[in-house]
DNA sequence: TTAACATGGTTTCATATCGATACCAAGGAG
DNA sequence: CTCCTTGGTATCGATATGAAACCATGTTAA
């Protein structure tokens, strides 16, 4: 079985999608260290509405990537935690955000000449 | 100056929405050996709409990653190529669909315990 | 000669996704 | 009795997306 992202209908392409997502890359991100529940994720993450934050995370979980565990506290407290394979992934993911604050000035330099040279 | 991708208003935030992008990374992934025309991009990227190529092209070469030249011929000819800035990146978004390809399976196999655990 | 196809786009429009907001249940604190 | 917390879901308007048509220019096929 070939699989390959550059066909619209091979399941990689779906992944990739999944992936190649800001929240997807941010959530990740957080959970690296160390599990994190779900209000906590909200207000670390800023931007994130509840609802996005919710169904990110639902696919994640759908993915084998993050896994949720509930506590039977009051009110109720929910868990997210990487899973093992999603392990393996956070090193790739880190390193496009370390790329955006490594190479921030480099790319704001770059619109500006660009943004200048359209007038 | 601090720089930090949680913070919605930081700029590294746009760049991470930009480079997090499925067609970012496969347009990126493509130039990465050699130069593209656009119709042969177009070509190559199963499902993606010239309207979308257009605007992922022109927010790349924008944010200085890819470099973009015309030729007079008939009709012209318009070259996409990525820049040094943009070859510092490509070991990374080449790293996600690398991911992706090699954990289709496990991911796969995911989903369907997911879902049958639904029911 | 006229129709079709190539180039690299822009425009249009209908739909899908997004974010902000309100709402929900269940209980603790004031 | 009211507000706050938890982790969500429902609703709704704004924004982004994808499919398709259109554009100019010129070459080739019928």
């Amino acid at each position: 079985m070939e699989y390959d992202v550059y066909i619209q209908t091979c399941p990689t392409r779906m992944v990739l999608d999944r992936l190649a997502d800001k929240w997807a890359v941010l959530v990740l991100g957080r959970l690296d260290d160390k599990p994190v529940r779900f209000n906590q994720l909200k207000r670390e993450i800023d931007g994130i509405s509840q609802k996005v934050l919710s169904q990110v995370l639902k696919k994640l979980e759908r993915d084998g990537l993050v896994s949720r565990k509930v506590f039977a506290t009051v009110p109720v407290t929910v868990e997210y935690a990487i899973t093992p394979l999603g392990r393996t992934l956070t090193a790739t993911v880190d390193a496009l955000r370390r790329w955006a604050e490594d190479n921030i000035e480099t790319v704001l330099a770059a619109q500006q000449k660009y943004d200048r040279a359209a007038d």
